[in-house]
This record gives structure tokens, sequence and C-alpha cells, in this order.
RNA sequence: GCGCCAGUAGCUCAGCUGGAUAGAGCAACUGCCUUCUAAGCAGUAGGCCAGGGGUUCGAGUCCCUUCUGGCGUACCA
């Protein structure tokens, strides 16, 4: 709980806007209205461990050169019993501060004490957040985008859950409207065929192609025959769908749990239908005045909704005018009511019902034109969408094969599904490298991901894991074990390797808060595989066979601290962590 | 046409919301294992940050514009 780098930081500020009030109140810099003093990490350790562009910053307020407001800050601070060491002026006006061993001490302290739950903090305490992801048509397996939603969503549930939230992770069934119609169609036609020939009936123009619908048809006919030959096809349509889910559903989860995903909640789309839900949030959008009735359907008053945001937000109106904004259709002419419909009740619900304070979705970057129409709904129905309703839109994946653009498995002569994947490549290679950065395209090559082994990212993290714990295990083979922090002499850690390792440690909760907060959970894998390197780099410089008892001692505790560090951000990312490799 | 997302080393990507000489990993080249895991470390090379304008002490980052790629613009989901 306890941020190292952010009590540096504010200490940092705390001593440069102390050092510049008093070099105000004695006439060597001018009053001014100076809010905070900002304070970096330099990208260069050489510059410091933390600076401070206050000086920078000021020099038009206070009418002097960044150098000279830095060397009156200087004058007027004590260090004293404070986190730093040193503060010098460089380049243009930089203020950099040097930390000192209380520091690095407090860090190592903070390790020890929170140990798993190092890191975590409670920057979000109190919300109560739901991440709806993957959510695939239960109609067929799952394909490549799934596999990134699936990583993304997970992943951002738990270091939203990291940072204190009270997070619900929430699959949603479509298992009703048009797409169920049409599985049921389609399987019903592929059963058809089993007993009266491919030639004898026709296959539904828009149906599903896939081999796995083919196979849902064999397997009923395999256990119930003909049963549903000579009933009302309406009957036959239902049970083949109702069968469908049965067999797809179940294998979906266990596909997602095989990626280590679990759901805290399976919500059904149809379950908004039965009980009249979706009908009910039409009529409230309808009592509103948002609705029209035209051609025999019910409209959204789309376009309106969404002009007024964009005016609100500040757009031109001319600009608004070239956008050509549409209205949506709620119920059809045939008295059904659309997925849009549903997709409000669903979010109505979500927010009305079960009250959570925000709603985050992760969709396919081919959802995106959704996205303004879904909250421009809920800001009608007064629910604040805009505001509460956040969608993680993610580009699609594109899946190759030693180079080449694969669409169907050889094998299977199906699209390359979820579990096929996991069927080529290890779970966590796949969590690994599917937990990119939402918005870039990603090429995903099967062959490389195979052959490339030892050369990806993880195994360098991996592996960083597994050598300490082989250290571990061998100094303890020598009778040496890890010390309790209290008997560490912080003296014996003041290397650069040793000191940018530990920096690197304290920056682990910063880290899960800025993935959290970007919706970026990538910052973890990076962040991993920096320190990671921390590690191998001070391991390479400091031996500890061989060394005198207090700096074997000191070395082991800092990396049994990095052991912990990296075994907890890896079940961030739901990535084991060997001990053996 | 209009809109959304992107364009940084040969490849995959960082760049902490405007700061110091633009960084990693892979691929290439050169060194380093009689001692805790060489799946490692150290080094070399690789760049007009897509192009052009602007904003300011200062721009890969903000604004305008052009080009390129992906996606979207349904009584589909």
């Amino acid at each position: 709980m306890i941020n190292m780098i952010q009590k540096a930081k504010d200490a940092a500020a705390e001593l440069t806007m102390r050092a510049y009030r008093a070099a105000a109140a004695d006439g060597t810099l001018a009053q001014a209205e100076v809010k905070t003093a900002p304070v970096e990490i330099p990208k260069d350790s050489a510059n410091g461990d933390f600076t401070t562009t206050f000086a920078l910053a000021a020099s038009k307020a206070l009418r002097q050169p960044p150098r000279n407001i830095a060397q009156a800050l200087l004058d007027h601070m004590d260090l004293t019993d404070t986190y730093f060491s040193k503060a010098e002026i460089a380049g243009p006006g930089f203020l950099n501060f040097r930390l000192n061993e209380t520091w690095y001490r407090d860090l190592m302290d903070a390790v020890e004490r929170e140990g798993a739950g190092y890191g975590t903090s409670d920057r979000l305490k109190g919300q109560r957040i739901m991440v709806e992801f993957v959510s695939a048509n239960p109609t067929g397996p799952m394909h490549m985008g799934n596999a990134r939603g699936g990583v993304l969503g997970d992943t951002l549930a738990s270091v939203l859950s990291a940072c204190g939230a009270d997070v619900t992770r929430e699959f949603y069934v479509n298992d009703a409207g048009h797409q169920i119609e049409k599985f049921a169609l389609s399987i019903e036609a592929r059963y058809l065929q089993l007993m009266q020939g491919e030639d004898a009936v026709p296959f539904p123009e828009d149906g599903y192609q896939g081999g796995d619908i083919r196979d849902l048809a064999q397997a009923y006919y395999d256990e119930n025959g003909d049963k549903l030959l000579h009933v009302p096809a309406q009957e036959r349509q239902e049970t083949l769908a109702q069968y469908g889910l049965s067999v797809n559903l179940p294998k979906m989860k266990s596909d997602l749990e095989r990626y280590k995903i679990r759901y805290d909640k399976w919500f059904y789309e149809s379950t908004l239908h039965e009980s009249g839900y979706v009908a009910e949030t039409a009529e409230k959008l309808t009592e509103a005045g948002w609705t029209y009735e035209k051609d025999g359907a019910l409209w959204l008053k789309t376009a309106q909704i969404m002009r007024e945001n964009l005016i609100k937000a500040g757009k031109k109106e001319a600009d608004v005018e070239k956008l050509d904004l549409k209205d949506d259709v709620l119920r059809r002419a045939n008295g059904f009511y659309t997925y849009f419909a549903a997709d409000i009740a669903y979010h109505c619900n979500k927010f009305a019902v079960r009250g959570f304070d925000r709603v985050i979705n992760i969709w396919g970057a081919d959802h995106h034109g959704h996205v303004a129409r879904l909250k421009g709904a809920l800001d009608a129905l007064g629910l604040n969408g805009s505001e509460k309703l956040d969608i993680v839109l993610m580009q699609l994946v594109k899946l190759l094969r030693d180079g080449e653009v694969v669409r169907m498995s050889k094998r299977t002569g199906k699209a390359i599904s979820l579990s096929d994947l996991l069927d080529e490549i290890p779970v966590d290679a796949a969590r690994w490298f599917f937990n990119a950065k939402p918005d870039t395209q990603m090429e995903f090559d099967l062959g490389l991901a195979v052959r490339e082994d030892s050369e990806n990212p993880i195994y360098y993290v991996e592996y960083a894991h597994a050598r300490i714990c082989s250290l571990l295990r061998a100094m303890r083979d020598e009778g040496v074990t890890v010390p309790a922090q209290a008997e560490v002499d912080m003296s014996l850690l003041s290397g650069e390797t040793e000191r940018a390792l530990l920096r690197q440690i304290a920056q682990f909760g910063e880290e899960i808060f800025l993935a959290a907060r970007d919706y970026d959970p990538s910052h973890i894998n990076r962040y991993l595989q920096e320190l990671a390197g921390c590690f191998h780099r001070f391991y390479t410089a400091c031996r500890m066979k061989g060394e005198a008892a207090a700096l074997q001692s000191a070395r082991l505790k800092l990396a049994d601290d990095t052991r912990i560090v990296l075994r907890n951000g890896l079940a961030l990312i739901g990535v084991e962590a060997p001990e053996k490799m």
C-alpha cells in the first residue's frame, strides 16, 4: 500500500515549494502564483533519481532565467532528514534529487511487510467496476479476436482490482435474437441434409457455413436419430438451437478456463427479453420523448442525442452536420426488438439495476460505430453513459503462419479457434503475447510463436524468476537463508545495479496504476521485462557465494524481494512464475 | 464522401500526458562460462519520429494539412 515513488515525488515537490516560499519571503525570487512543483523521473539516472522542472516552468512568471531560479531554490533548501542525499542544478535549469539510504530501506521494508500484496493500492477503493469482455457469439467457436479480448479484459480486471476497485468480470451471452435464429436454421438444414441428402435441402443463404454446425447436427442425430424429422418446424428449430447452445456454452467456458479466465457472471441476453426488460426500457425511452414510430418500426432519436452530445463536447455545428447522423430502430416492423434495443436494456441493467459506478466493455474495433450510440442512449435514460461507460476498442488480430495470412485451419477446415491456438502454443505465451496495447493492429505468427521459444520476451522474465529460485536453493544448501529486513545493512546495497533494481521494484505500484488508468495492461509486460533486466544485471555484477556473510545476506534479501515482485507481476497477467527452467 | 484508430531502427514495440543526447527486445556483428542457471551479461552497428506548415524557452508528444494502412457508415450482431 505504501508507494515509495509517490512519497519521494511528494517530498521533492514539498522541498521545492518550501524553498520557493523561503526565497520569495526574503526577496531572492519574485512573488508569484505558483501551484505545485512538477516532479518527474529522469530517463537517464545520471540526471538524478527525481527531478523538478519548477525553475523552467516558472521562469516566465518570476522573470528570471531558469538556472538562477534553480540556484535560489537550492540556496533555500535543507535536505536534513529527508529522502535525499543531494540536490543539484543541471542543464537548462532542472533541479535533480538523489535518493539516500533511508528511502531504499523504507522500500525494502514495504516489500517485506506487504509480500504478495506489494504493488497494490487503494486508489480506486470504493468503486464498483464491471469489466465485460469476450462475450463471443455462442453460435460458434471463439476466434483470435476473442483470444486478445480475453487477455485484455481479464488482465485489466486484475489491475483495477489491484488498485482497490471492487471488480466484476462478466460475459454477455447473446442467446437470443436474429443470430440465434440463423444458428437454428443452419443446424436444422444440416440435420435434414443428413437424412434427406445435401441436394434435397437448401442451406440458408446467410447461414453459418462452418464445419462446427455440421458437427452439431451430426451429434444431435447420433443421439436422437430422426426424432425431429416430423415435428413442426418451429419446435425443431428451437430444440436444435437449445441443443447447439448446450454444447457450445460449456465448451466456451472450458476453453476460457484453459485460458485461465473465470467470470463472476454469465449474463444471458434471453433473460432481458423474457422478463420484459427490453420492452420496459424502450418504453422508458418513449416516455422521455426520445422515440417515434415510422414505417411500423419504433425508432430512437439517436441523431438528435448524438448531435447534442457533440455540440456539448465543443464540436462545431457545421462539422456535426457533415456526420450525417442517423436514427436507429429499436423495434422492427415485425415486432421483434433489435440487438441495439437489447444492448441498451443490458447496459441500463448494469447501471440502474446493479448499480455499477463504472462499466468497461472490451470490443473489437469493428464495433466502434456503436460506441457513441450506446452512450447516447444511456444519456437519454439519465444514466450518464458518456461518463460512466468506457469502451476499449481493440484492433483485430491478423493471423499469420510463416508470413502467410491464415484464415482456416488446414486440419479442421474451420477458422482457427482459441482452442486450436492453445493446442499450438503454451497458454502463458499466448497470454503474454496478447497482452498488448489495445489500439495497435497486431500480427500473430503461429510459426514464429512456436519456433521463437527462447527468443520470446516471456522467457527473459520467467528466467529471472527461475534464476532467483535456483539461487535461493543453492544458498540454502550452504546454510544461508533470506534474512529479515531489519538485519540487512543497507550500505552494502549501494552499487549502481542494486540501486537501479531497487528503484525498479519501487516503480511497480505506479505501473499497475498506469495500466489501470490507461486501460492498457501491457504496461505490466514492459515493466516486468525491465525488472528482469535490472535483476540480470545485478546478478551478473554481484555474486554471493564466497562473499562475506553480511554482504551475502543483503544481496540475497534483494534477490528475494525481486522474486516477490516478479511473481506478483506475473500473477497480474495470469502467467506462471516457474521455479525451475 | 464522412468518421474512428494507427504510422518511431530491417522486424515487434516503448517513450510516464510538452523537458536534458529519441529508447528496449528480436534479427546482424564482437567479446565474456574451472565458481550461485550463458534462456544471461558487456559492446558495435542501425533514425529526416510518414511529409509539410504552425503554437513556445523547448514538439516524437499539442493544433492545421497532405499521404499511407486498418475499420466503420444496416429494420446485422
